[in-house]
DNA sequence: TATTGTTATACTCTATAACTATA
DNA sequence: TATAGTTATAGAGTATAACAATA
């Protein structure tokens, strides 16, 4: 109270002002918002950010290796195979053998796993058409064009 | 090896292909991009994410509480404890008793604080600037403006 | 020797809950 | 009783290193 609590409120500038300047905030913020929302909208599939990802890419790219998988998803080949475990237990993926090689595991997404990934993807395109009702086709392509082009270099 | 690496190659889309169409996803790699980039700048200064942020927040707002500081980076107050305490230690600012309420502190930036403040500050900028450099100073604009309004209704 | 998948381990970030000292 | 700060603890998420089986 008092003095803290006056000198904040008198201030018309909110308290996070010097951190509005930087793209990297602003990128954090929208990010931790969409985010949030995208977890709620999964959830009641069983799913968390992670275990949708890797769900995506095996769906789409059927005979995957962990490896690729890693490679795909930024992450290391360690996380991966909780992530594949993880799927494989909720009956969504499967590990399959592979003729030439009997190190590595052909991902493949079950019927089950295929359909839960299509649900997923309408559930997450629902809950972003609301978050960004705010802006227009136009603006939403040009957002994600723009990001695109982060660290691309000039 | 053979099947799925072949069926990888002749596929001319990326593997994250189903991902791509998503804000959610699109941004959280323009996020950990910019993210990685200015872990860098701000490292030589001792500074990690976190206690750049708090350092910013307390020294625009001197004499701010722990709890408002909380509120300001959006965490626990007890996560704040850890930052503050990091802070002090490496003598960026400094907990001051409050007159009125004995409760709480009054953070402020020391004289380093401040300096080393503005020091990351120019180094986040100048970061920025060479990773947004793909885009012209009208698109980082419309780019943040446009994050703004992520989640911001209709 | 190199690679695939695996395990163990640790670190960062964050949250929850219970505690203390004040109010 | 409610609030500010604190502590302990736990949970994601991710990374590193060492290992066995296979190439």
């Amino acid at each position: 109270m008092t003095q803290a609590m006056n000198k904040i409120e008198q201030d018309d500038r909110p308290l996070d002002n010097g951190l509005r300047q930087f793209m990297g905030y602003t990128l954090k913020r929208a990010y931790l918002t969409l985010r949030a929302d995208m977890i709620l909208s999964i959830e009641p599939l069983g799913l968390r950010t992670r275990t949708f990802s890797a769900l995506s890419v095996v769906a789409e790219n059927p005979d995957i290796t962990q490896t690729q998988l890693a490679c795909a998803l930024n992450i290391e080949r360690s996380g991966v195979v909780v992530l594949v475990d993880e799927l494989q237990r909720a009956g969504l993926i499967t590990r399959n053998k592979v003729p030439g090689d009997r190190r590595s595991y052909a991902l493949r997404a079950t019927t089950k796993g295929m359909a839960t990934w299509k649900d997923a993807e309408a559930r997450v395109l629902a809950h972003e058409r609301q978050m960004l009702a705010g802006l227009t086709t136009e603006e939403q392509e040009n957002l994600k064009v723009l990001l695109r082009r982060i660290g691309a270099g000039a």
